[in-house]
DNA sequence: TATTCCAATGATATACTATAACAACCCCTC
DNA sequence: GAGGGGTTGTTATAGTATATCATTGGAATA
């Protein structure tokens, strides 16, 4: 599915891999992927880029939904809670995650040009920063781990 | 001044020494450190913790200014700018930098449940992340490090 | 089958965060 | 003293997110 980089991929085969491996993780685990859920997640998968809930309200209510905020921001906080998406703190928008059913925490890599979103493993980085968080004696749940800066795309071309 | 964790300190000082570390870093610069610019680093300094725009101006308001949003953001936007303040993208919210005039992209550490934040070193994530988006052809400007969890005072209480 | 319960959805209203746009002012320089 | 650039004052509006309550629907139980 290329998840590393910015480099092109199977789009069509990704979106139809993505929600058949989300459909499993739910199943395995005792959740409900609604029509709801799962709509956003095909919304989110199909765009794949970091969108905004009022982004997805948008594409909900161009399909006759009556769409209010909550419905979105719904879908998006059952999506993230369980790994299924992931949202990018530094644009206030979302994005599907291109290694669903693994548990990790991502980094991603936003362009600051292009507006491209690449999620990257961040491993090494979290570990650093449990280190760092451990000495002073605090305790981690998540990590945000985000890099704004030029994609292969735009360094060429942007200031 | 207590950079990294959550321990006590000599506050009183370290407002005093922050504002004026800022001062000679602004004069050797070539900045402009306005009353308003300074005011709102005063404020950041004592309440010690990340503020939301809108808690930087009600304070401005309480003091007879009649602050509309865009004073505290111009502030804010030159404080982080040049590195004197941060934004701590996982709270939309701003804290003062606790090690002025040193070039430096720290790593933030933020309680859920008191919602303390404690400014930490981040050069090693950062280079961690610095060499996945080198492998990724991706040219990185800034990082954004941010761990979510539990400080040492709330670790024993909260769930 | 009827009942109960819980989670999800529908809908309205509102809170919170951030910026656009333009006018007025101040300081500096030419 | 005329021009220019950057800061501030002010109004308006754009963009992001949540609280609240009513309604629905399906699974569990009696």
């Amino acid at each position: 599915m290329g998840a590393i980089g910015f480099e092109k991929h199977d789009h069509h085969g990704c979106i139809a891999d993505c929600v058949k491996a989300v459909e499993e993780s739910c199943v395995a685990a005792g959740l409900k992927l609604t029509p709801q859920r799962r709509r956003v997640l095909e919304i989110l998968l199909r765009e794949h880029r970091a969108m905004g809930a009022y982004d997805i309200l948008e594409v909900l209510r161009n399909e006759g939904h009556t769409a209010q905020p909550p419905i979105a921001y719904r879908a998006l906080d059952f999506l993230v809670a369980h790994g299924f998406a992931h949202k990018v703190e530094r644009l206030n928008a979302f994005i599907a995650c291109t290694h669903p059913g693994k548990d990790h925490t991502p980094a991603f890599l936003i362009c600051r040009a292009c507006k491209a979103v690449a999620e990257a493993p961040s491993e090494p980085a979290r570990l650093s920063l449990g280190n760092t968080a451990e000495a002073a004696g605090f305790v981690m749940d998540t990590a945000i781990v985000e890099a704004v800066g030029l994609c292969p795309k735009c360094v060429d071309v942007a200031p």
